[in-house]
RNA sequence: GCACCCGUAGCUCAGCUGGAUAGAGCGUCGGACUUCGAAUCCGCAGGUCGCAGGUUCGAAUCCUGCCGGGUGUGCCA
């Protein structure tokens, strides 16, 4: 029978709680259950909220409606014991045979793991990355890139259908400049061989002349104003300077190990802006002022409370009949909802561009668009001196720098180890590791923290295998493919029935039992740090577990079960670094 | 001006949307390798959750006001 399978361990729990709840006091409603994990582990494993919250409405004492509820759920299968404590709370002890069989039902799960899918799958389009064409990758994108990824995965993971989008800065003002700059001053070897830093460094001239000379800066306007309407000669340049970049950007994103299924830039809905923009006339929501189209917020009847006062507006197009990204991002959603027919939108965007998407998703709101759109912000990466990261120039760090340098760093320390004789490295195996733990604890130092709040970059830190940090995750999964290479097993067929005896094995366990729930929670909440969270804790668990009981060493049924323990722990860091987009080392 | 974010141990950070005595790591100090990988594990110390009020059975979490730091905001993306 299966009666674990298929349903996360809380949401199963919440839903005992609840029915309980209502037969024991007889209820004629549901009221929520509040179960939350207990934070310590004296008051068992979760517990039971309810009664408290109750307890006013019903004009009756917590502790009294906290007895019916516990006794309402004497006898539940996977309930060892309920019991009344403090104030209110209704103290959960899960049952160590149900527990064992449950988990058991997880080793079996070889597609999954324990990760349920969704109730209701949704087609989902995550924006994310976003780089823009004639400019280097620098660190500023490294977060959207690797966090949008993360959400990805875990989303698809769950079982949604999900698009990722890459929608890359390849349209506007700025190629006009590019057209007459490389006119002027192009290398074409150096296109060729150097593509992003011969645009780069075009651009700047052109943008610095632009400045001080405006029959230079009108032929830039000239230019653009061609392309924009189709003259041939300036789109294949145009579609030169786009392909140069793509192939740079390509040789980025595989380092990464990231990939797309879309790359719709924002060219790809320029024709689409006219319309947009004559739909907000026609409904009233934009009109003009000083020449430019404008939505201001504070004459819209039905604009949000907290945008009406907003003075400035939202602007649509610019005064010399120019579009913007605003637009374009209008033109998205649109595009999204009627090609790719998806439920919801996800912006990985920094938290800065927090209003451009209330006044975006406001604005979609009242085209009538009811896709649900979120921002998935975050903050910015500090350097040493708790400011924004920079080079020791001041200039924004290139991507690529950053990523050989965590690369270096990553050899550096896999060398001395192997010196040291405390790493298993084979010489044939030396760069794929140094790639996969350099770019693994860049990608975790990021990952494994709050995505909100600024984080401070620190390679020391980062490239540790001690606490936190990618390479303890990676070391602690080598460490179990190690034993079951010397068990001569295989870890991801490994099935045996499991007994918790021990405390550490319980204490284990617990944390196995809690995959699939974290999983969920980090996608709907788009917060991978709690995936690098629970990895953290199940690897500390097992290692304590490793360090006080004997696996290859016991006999018997108490053998197979520590491997079974020893199997879920590795397939769960092996899938849970997955989805945060890290690679894990079978040796090292 | 308006809007948003942040302030938790010496340092870097969690804190599951209001639950019990606020938790980790790093660092300091003290323990544990004849046994499956000690880059590991175990333990000690460390706190006025920026400050002051309020809401209620109960607040780091919600509300108000201060203090301190950051960000966005009329023609870049």
């Amino acid at each position: 029978m299966c009666y674990a399978c298929a349903m996360k361990l809380e949401a199963m729990l919440d839903e005992v709680g609840r029915r309980a709840l209502r037969e024991a006091l007889d209820l004629t409603e549901d009221a929520p259950a509040l179960l939350r994990p207990t934070q310590d582990a004296r008051f068992g494993d979760y517990q039971l909220n309810a009664a408290m919250a109750l307890a006013k409405k019903l004009k009756r004492p917590p502790r009294e409606l906290a007895g019916a509820l516990a006794e309402r759920l004497q006898g539940e299968p996977a309930i060892a014991s309920a019991e009344v404590a403090g104030p209110g709370f209704v103290n959960l002890t899960l049952d160590d045979t149900w527990l064992a069989a449950r988990l058991g039902e997880d080793l079996r799960d070889h597609d999954a793991d324990g990760v349920p899918p969704v109730a209701k799958p949704e087609t989902i389009v995550v924006d994310f990355s976003s780089p823009n064409i004639a400019k280097q990758m620098h660190v500023g994108h490294l977060r959207s890139t690797i966090l949008g990824d993360a959400v990805v995965r875990l989303l698809r993971q769950v079982g949604h259908h999900v698009i990722g989008d890459n929608h890359l800065g390849d349209w506007g003002t700025q190629f006009g400049l590019l057209i007459v700059g490389m006119r002027e001053w192009g290398d074409e070897a150096k296109l060729e061989s150097e593509p992003v830093d011969e645009l780069e460094r075009v651009y700047k001239l052109a943008r610095a002349r632009a400045k001080e000379d405006e029959d230079f800066a009108e032929s830039a306007r000239a230019e653009l104003a061609k392309l924009q309407t189709g003259d041939a000669a300036n789109l294949a340049l145009w579609e030169r300077f786009v392909a140069a970049t793509r192939h740079t950007l390509d040789a980025i994103y595989a380092r990464l190990g990231v990939t797309f299924d879309e790359w719709l830039g924002e060219s790809a809905y320029h024709e689409l802006l006219p319309g947009v923009v004559k739909t907000l006339e026609e409904r009233g929501l934009a009109r003009e002022d000083q020449g430019a189209l404008c939505v201001f917020w504070g004459e819209l009847a039905d604009a949000p409370p907290k945008l009406k006062k907003q003075k400035e507006p939202f602007i649509v197009r610019k005064r010399d009949g120019a579009f913007l990204y605003s637009t374009t991002d209008i033109a998205t959603i649109l595009v999204r909802r009627d090609r790719f027919e998806a439920d919801r939108s996800i912006y990985v965007v920094g938290s800065p561009q927090a209003l451009h998407f209330q006044q975006l998703f406001a604005l979609a709101k009242m085209l009538d668009v009811d896709m649900r759109l979120e921002h998935v912000g975050f903050g910015a990466i500090l350097g040493d001196d708790g400011k924004v990261l920079r080079t020791r120039d001041g200039k924004a760090v290139r991507l690529s720098d950053l990523l050989d340098e965590a690369e270096e760093r990553s050899l550096k320390r896999i060398e001395e180890a192997r010196a040291e004789g405390v790493l298993r490295i084979p010489e044939e195996d030396v760069a794929a590791a140094a790639h996969a733990i350099g770019i693994g604890a860049v990608k975790y130092a990021d990952l494994s923290q709050n995505r909100l709040s600024d984080y401070r970059f620190d390679w020391d830190r980062m490239i540790s295998f001690k606490g936190n940090a990618g390479p303890y995750l990676q070391y602690n999964y080598a460490r179990v493919r190690s034993i079951f290479r010397k068990a001569e097993l295989d870890m991801q067929r490994f099935e045996a029935e499991l007994r918790l005896d021990e405390a550490l094995e319980r204490v284990l366990a617990r944390r196995l039992a809690r995959f699939g729930d974290v999983v969920h929670r980090a996608a709907e909440q788009a917060e991978p740090h709690l995936v690098a969270e629970h990895l953290y804790e199940l690897a500390r668990g097992y290692s304590a577990f490793y360090k006080e009981h004997t696996i290859l060493g016991a006999e018997g049924a108490t053998r197979a079960s520590r491997l079974a323990l020893t199997a879920l722990t590795g397939r769960q860091l092996k899938r849970g670094l997955g989805l945060l987009g890290v690679d894990v080392i079978e040796r090292m």
